[in-house]
DNA sequence: GATTAGGCTTTG
């Protein structure tokens, strides 16, 4: 009993369900023959999700009849729907309220941005609730085997008032309407009500890693704030560990979806509740908005990158919020409590309630450290030798519930340890002016935080430790001191020691090419054109800005562009201004009405063929308007073409600005493939048009969008450039086109990136890359050059995946 | 399937 979505509001009427026949909601009654019969409506009302008795799901929803005739009953065309189970579930998730805008001028109508389902398989009820709410006199229950429902999502339907909008109306709605609403509001922490559900940002001023609870899972609990000062507690319930908040320091950034508000000992708190989630931010003000989430996938956009930017400056101007750095062993005094950040060098079991960390930061500890004795063979990693070393590697004996955690670690991992204790071990037949030795003990159990964690090797404050480190292993290098374990601990990279507890990345071969492996100076002796299979690191791709990866490129001429930015865009929609004469076309209507206090007048053409189609799948050309007027208004609308006049007659713009937009996206024309004047569109009306379409009915070549990485490729026995371009839609698992519009999936790529190449991170810190290579040869000026392709290969892990 | 916990004034 599915949840399905379809694209056109049309194929609800004609392609889905053909065999059902539509009942009108005022024309059901209990009689009705549900078995074969189905109902359509817009959503005007959506519940939440309500969990009932037996642990089943609940939703209620009402839809509305939309083909109506004026004389109906409205009582009767809106109707009660239970949705029960996972279709509660899925139904919330892929189905958003009507959203009703209105515009005033002279007279005030409505747009209805809305979802239109088409029901099936429902059981028809009477309605309890006939006389109070004044809907139907009966209800619809979705829950059966049979139910199911269809989904046409966020269509643009011309109600009847639509319809009888003109032309000038829909201009100056689409000036008035500033983009489309945000997907998520969140609430500010000082104006909590209880038992909402919420979605909130905050700055994290406390918080404990996850510990068991007596019931099923573990509990992760946080105070946060924002700028309204409110500090509210937050606990979060999850059985999965990797699910929690990756809180690594005080001042980290948090955003919470779908928690409950909730009212304990007279102070508001947070609480998850169903389908919550939690994305968590370095809070330093410069370093990368990266989200760390809690979910494997979930939403994360340009408004969300201003608020934790918002956020990270309040914080920055609040003396309480700005987190303790950690403390280096070098500063540690005895009896103190505190944070540190290191590298896990060796591991020992002392017994079941307590285990021996020997760790390093690179400083060393002003006071004599205690040396804890263990047997060799009880190490895991080496115990050290070096009299250097010892001075600078601390014991740390973790206790009790923290030892679950660190049976995981494996040596070369970066933890922080919080709330660690540096005890004085006084021996009694010590004289009392010779200092006693420092111990440090992890104590069991979770106040103030205590526990530890992996941090993750991109992390920004691990970076100071790294290079200190980094330091150290080139003067044992250097010195050619015969101190195997310190080199190998930091030359073991964190992916793949680490790789159960921190990420793991590698790239696989898709192609069914038999190849053994071969080395890149093989692959450099061979003769193209050939295929092979090669393990190599990337030691340096360029361009280094991912958007400049970007390009367009014409099948017709094979010629590759960059993307235009935005200052040329709008100089050609700048220059276009000045060729804002009327001009009319027989085969188009034409209106125009005052650009908004620009003394400059806006011409919209619409096919003539389309005039009478609903108004979202026309094809509009506009005249006169600048680049972010046009902005505005293609996100609301699909298919428009930027126009200008030449002799009367209408006229493309210069092919460096896209000559089509829809919604995001931006399509060019080759300037080499396309014809320059125009082309009377050939159009037909009621279909829904796509870039393909438009260009070919204008006479343009339609670029396609690419994406072209450069690698340089090492192995150890020699280097090689790669491009990376006609797979690399499959190595990263992104279209270009939706790429290019899409900040998500830029994030993705550069994610990505960041895993093949970590930014300032040495050799031995890169993951070793299975690749298959094509080699083939190529004419440059008259004479054969080989290049390689990065091809048939795609890369694997657990980086988010955006929706 | 609900429940769990609700910092904290540390200690091997």
């Amino acid at each position: 009993m599915p949840v399905h979505t379809v694209k056109n509001a049309s194929d609800l009427d004609t392609r889905v369900l053909p065999n059902l026949q539509r009942i009108l909601l005022p024309n059901l009654n209990l009689m009705s023959d549900a078995v074969h019969s189905s109902v359509k409506g817009k959503v005007v009302q959506k519940g939440p999700v309500v969990s009932c008795r037996q642990g089943d799901y609940l939703l209620k929803a009402v839809i509305q009849e939309e083909d109506l005739q004026q004389s109906s009953v409205s009582q009767q065309a809106s109707i009660n729907v239970f949705f029960f189970g996972t279709m509660a579930k899925d139904f919330s998730l892929s189905v958003s309220q009507e959203m009703l805008l209105s515009v005033t001028r002279q007279k005030a109508f409505k747009f209805n941005f809305k979802d239109i389902v088409l029901l099936a398989g429902f059981i028809i009820s009477k309605s309890p609730t006939e006389q109070t709410n004044r809907l139907h006199p009966c209800h619809l229950e979705m829950s059966g085997p049979d139910a199911c429902v269809y989904v046409c999502t966020s269509a643009v339907s011309p109600s009847r008032e639509l319809s009888a909008v003109s032309s000038e109306e829909l201009l100056l709605f689409l000036f008035t309407c500033k983009g489309s609403q945000p997907r998520y509001t969140y609430v500010p922490l000082n104006e909590l009500k209880p038992r909402r559900i919420v979605n909130v940002y905050g700055v994290v001023i406390f918080f404990k890693q996850p510990f068991p609870t007596k019931g099923t899972d573990y509990c992760s609990t946080l105070k946060i704030t924002d700028q309204s000062n409110a500090k509210v507690g937050c606990t979060i319930f999850s059985e999965r560990l990797e699910d929690h908040p990756k809180i690594f320091t005080i001042g980290d950034i948090i955003r919470l979806h779908r928690v409950k508000a909730q009212v304990f000992n007279e102070s508001m708190t947070l609480l998850t509740s169903l389908g919550w989630s939690a994305v968590t931010f370095d809070g330093a003000i410069g370093s990368p908005v990266e989200p760390h989430a809690s979910s494997r996938t979930f939403h994360f956009g340009e408004a969300d990158k201003r608020t934790v930017e918002t956020l990270r400056q309040w914080a920055a101007s609040q003396p309480l919020l700005t987190s303790e750095p950690t403390v280096p062993l070098s500063s540690v005094q005895p009896r103190m409590y505190f944070d540190l950040s290191c590298q896990l060098l060796a591991k020992a079991c002392i017994d079941s309630r307590c285990m021996l960390l020997k760790v390093w930061d690179g400083t060393k500890c002003g006071y004599p450290l205690l040396d804890v004795a263990v047997a060799t063979d009880t190490w895991e990693g080496q115990s050290t030798t070096s009299k250097d070393r010892e001075d600078m590697t601390a014991n740390i004996l973790v206790y009790d519930n923290h030892v679950e955690v660190a049976k995981t670690l494996k040596p070369g991992t970066f933890l922080r340890l919080y709330n660690l204790h540096a005890v004085p071990q006084r021996d009694s037949e010590q004289p009392p002016d010779v200092p006693s030795r420092l111990s440090f003990h992890l104590h069991g159990g979770t106040s103030f935080g205590r526990g530890l964690r992996v941090l993750p090797s991109h992390s920004p404050d691990l970076q100071p430790l790294k290079r200190l480190l980094e330091s150290h292993a080139d003067r044992a290098v250097e010195k050619e001191v015969n101190d195997d374990t310190l080199l190998e601990v930091w030359y073991t990279p964190p992916e793949s020691v680490g790789a159960a507890i921190t990420e793991e990345f590698y790239t696989v071969q898709t192609c069914r090419h038999a190849l053994q492996q071969v080395s890149l100076a093989h692959v450099k002796r061979s003769t193209p054109p050939v295929v092979c299979h090669v393990r190599a690191q990337v030691r340096s791709y360029k361009p280094r800005k991912l958007y400049q990866c970007l390009k367009l490129f014409c099948p017709q001429c094979k010629s590759i562009e960059e993307v235009p930015d935005d200052g040329t865009i709008a100089q050609v929609f700048q220059e276009a201004l000045r060729n804002s004469l009327p001009c009319s076309e027989h085969w188009a209507v034409t209106s125009s009405m005052d650009a908004p206090g620009a003394g400059r007048v806006i011409t919209m053409h619409v096919a003539s063929d389309m005039v009478l189609d609903n108004t979202h799948s026309q094809l509009l050309f506009l005249q006169s308007l600048t680049l972010d007027e046009m902005c505005v208004i293609s996100g609301m609308h699909k298919n428009i073409v930027p126009v200008q006049s030449e002799n009367r007659r209408m006229k493309l713009l210069d092919f460096s600005a896209p000559f089509l937009f829809c919604g995001d996206k931006r399509y060019y024309g080759c300037k080499r493939c396309s014809r320059s004047t125009f082309v009377e569109p050939v159009v037909s009306g009621g279909e829904m048009w796509d870039e393909h379409d438009v260009a070919k009915a204008l006479g343009v070549q339609l670029m396609q969008y690419t994406l072209l990485i450069q690698f340089e490729l090492q192995d150890g026995t020699s280097t090689l450039d790669a491009l990376l371009w006609e797979d690399a839609e499959q190595f990263f698992h992104v279209s270009s086109a939706e790429t290019s519009a899409n900040q998500d999936l830029q994030d993705k790529v550069q994610l990505i990136m960041d895993r093949l190449h970590p930014p300032g991170s040495i050799t031995a810190k890169r993951p070793w890359l299975e690749l298959c290579l094509s080699a083939y040869s190529v004419k440059d000026n008259g004479r054969n050059r080989v290049c390689y392709q990065i091809t048939n290969t795609e890369t694997r892990g657990n980086f988010f995946t955006a929706h």
